[in-house]
DNA sequence: GAATGCCATTCGGTAATGCCGAATAAAAGG
DNA sequence: CCTTTTATTCGGCATTACCGAATGGCATTC
């Protein structure tokens, strides 16, 4: 493990990454206070980040924000996601047949990231998520991930997030998850019952690819009432199905397939 | 200008965008052959970016790939565009009222960058666009907004940029497509007629801050023989009334506005 | 299965470069 | 108009990132 990174280069990813975890606009100070470097370190990374249209300064305060460049790049990323492409017909076709809003996630190094998102037309529209993380504990497309995850892995990562706790609901023991990780396997699908946001239920179940490894997830997500006992097994069905098709799709040949 | 950049910083920006020109997975050879720099230095700042996120090396073959924390980064710049957030209210109505899919762009440093696409229910789906660059000469949006840019900086941008040629409409001589841009500042719309793609059509009217200068556009794109003379009149119409109401949800209060 | 070629990765020395603290300029606020 | 705040510039020094060469790993060929 040499691992010679270049200096500049991860104060840049610092600064950029800087806005997500606090303000849309920061200003020098704010940033060289944050990442505690001098104010002249950072003026000349900001200036080169301005220069390529990763950062635009505001006229009116000099404040500073993300620039077009990073938009362009997230696009172009995501237009490339290969789970993206084969997962969005089934998407809208699940959509069209349960009338619910269906979430996309991907497991990317360690992290849930919401991938795409089709709302039902007959929902509230949920504040996106889109590029966003998802927890791992507190939402059905995370257990769903964590559930057919090797051990070792599931359990690292569990033991190296913190379990914050979003509503009464929100799970946070550890060892609670972990049994429920077994239900979620015995079930195929895993729920989000108002674990993340009161009113919110989710039906979640994984994505593998052909080496039988999870790497993504769907989940269709409604308030909780309108999911009764008529309309809750076809959910179920759906997503699991939906789940299943992807898979095949991306070669998978394993034994988690609907029956 | 004095101008004080940071040198690896500009590289590591040099080899993300080099996958937006060229393919979406590179090696570190490709790289370093394209940018004429040794493959160690390539080498240290493609760890530094895989390590952040910014790239991910394929392992079936070793190529690099952006990675997903620029998904993450362009969504979030995604949201927070003051102009996206203003117009998609108007530009999802016009959708359902002309039933063609509808383009938002945005003038970001000389360039005019697709922001959002809205598709009308009887489309074909075109292939997408967003976060892309948009040319200036052949399409209605890049057109309406040099029309309304200030001589010096319509005429710098015009012989700043390669006048492309992308079907036998297209304009490429410098002073045909200035003389247009008087009449579009007189009709208040710009016309894309086949000019970047054989059978496709555009209306494209100009968006304007508090400060009245051209910021963004947004246009209707149709097949040419859907826009006959029963439905054209009404496009027009639309376009150029969503683009003066979003102008005025921004602050204009200026005089290209709809009588 | 040895050998070859190709390419990613590591290493070591060195010159350039980016970092910091201080000075300056510019802007905002009272 | 003066004070305060914050962006920007400057100069010198130590660090760091760069390069060329060597190594390692993988796959293809004979």
């Amino acid at each position: 493990m040499s691992e010679r990174l270049i200096q500049s280069v991860e104060r840049a990813a610092d600064i950029l990454e800087l806005f997500l975890v606090t303000k849309p606009e920061l200003s020098i100070k704010e940033i060289s206070e944050n990442l505690n470097l001098s104010k002249s370190t950072v003026h000349g990374i900001i200036k080169t980040l301005e220069h390529r249209g990763y950062l635009q300064q505001n006229p009116e305060d000099a404040k500073y924000r993300p620039g077009i460049k990073l938009f362009e790049l997230g696009n172009f990323v995501g237009k490339h996601l290969d789970i993206g492409k084969v997962a969005r017909p089934f998407i809208r076709e699940l959509v069209d047949e349960l009338n619910e809003t269906v979430h996309l996630v991907s497991l990317q190094r360690d992290e849930v990231i919401y991938i795409e998102k089709v709302e039902g037309h007959s929902t509230l529209t949920i504040y996106s998520h889109i590029g966003k993380r998802a927890p791992f504990h507190s939402t059905g497309v995370g257990k769903s991930i964590l559930a057919y995850l090797n051990e070792n892995e599931a359990n690292r990562i569990l033991s190296s997030i913190k379990l914050e706790s979003f509503t009464k609901h929100t799970m946070t023991n550890i060892e609670d998850i972990k049994e429920q990780l077994h239900s979620i396997r015995e079930q195929g699908y895993a729920v989000d019952d108002e674990e993340i946001e009161l009113g919110l239920k989710c039906i979640a179940a994984p994505i593998f690819n052909h080496q039988g490894n999870v790497i993504a997830s769907i989940s269709c997500a409604a308030p909780k009432m309108r999911l009764d006992e008529n309309k809750l097994p076809k959910v179920i069905a759906g997503i699991k199905k939906a789940a299943a098709e992807i898979s095949i799709c991306l070669g998978y040949k394993g034994k988690h397939l609907i029956e």
